[in-house]
DNA sequence: AGGTATTAAATTGCATGCAATTTAATTGCT
DNA sequence: AGCAATTAAATTGCATGCAATTTAATACCT
């Protein structure tokens, strides 16, 4: 163990560790607005992914194409939909061309529950600076060149 | 929902999503180094904090301070360190002088395994460029940024 | 000293993540 | 057509995260 290791080992130190913490601290600070809207953080990223698909569709929107724009399996995404579909914000539905696979879409309630995100979202933004929304920004830029590294 | 809400919905924009997709994505990366160290991520976390306490030891290494150093509390960490301990790895004892603290130590094996990790790490990091590196040590920076605002 | 408030872990319950397996449907090949 | 290979979900099992509650020990206050 030479010096160098161990501070190579140094928590301190460690992305990995700053990723998991900062990506923790973040899923706090939206916990407010997730529980106004009734939704777990992963549940309001499906949300975000099927409105925005309202905007352009893609081809079909079923839960592998949700899967893969969240890098998650069916083993996470099959209970989670199911979840929605209890609560009335989703339609699950198999495929009439191709019985393997399901079909998302949403209902009144989930398109409804859209409006109510950019008030909440702006409450959460406005603890912020500017100069502070602006080095956001910049780490935004940051995680897609590693993310690019690392999926693509 | 004016345009420049639904601009603000667009998954991509999200940091929130970029955080949360680059942590598992990191996570995701490691997975052969931990495999080999017979580790989970959190695990792994647990046990650098712990070697480092080696180096520069806090006052009394209690699951609390554990908990404090990496954001995480009782729920969490009980079973994770009662799995470390049946691995031989960590040492838990109560606290003589206050029977409401767990003191934890390192076994030998959990010492040994230690001078596991430079080699593994090394092999891990020398899959990108020296320029990626830099990038990353910008990201950390950031990181470190966006954490003190949220913590702090 | 005695009783209340506080504190540290442990426990409970629920929702992820993810590997591995299973099931059912479709493709592709001969 | 017939059958093996592939594919999409679902299922199973395990380890987190985290809120909420419980338990046990210590601190505090008069």
């Amino acid at each position: 163990m030479s010096a160098s290791d161990s501070a190579q080992l140094q928590l301190d130190n460690q992305l990995c560790f700053k990723l998991y913490a900062a990506s923790r601290a973040v899923i706090r600070a939206y916990k407010p607005m997730l529980d106004a809207l009734g939704l777990t953080y992963p549940q309001y990223l499906v949300m975000l992914v099927l409105w925005q698909w309202q905007d352009e569709a893609p081809v079909q929107p079923t839960l592998k194409a949700l899967g893969q724009r969240l890098q998650l399996d069916s083993g996470t995404l099959t209970p989670l939909l199911k979840r929605l579909e209890q609560m009335g914000l989703v339609l699950r539905r198999r495929s009439a061309s191709d019985e393997r696979e399901v079909h998302l879409a949403l209902s009144e309630a989930g398109q409804g529950l859209r409006a109510q995100v950019p008030p909440l979202k702006a409450q959460l933004l406005c603890q912020f600076a500017d100069q502070e929304l602006l080095e956001m920004e910049g780490l935004r830029r940051n995680l897609d060149q590693l993310l690019a590294r690392l999926n693509g």
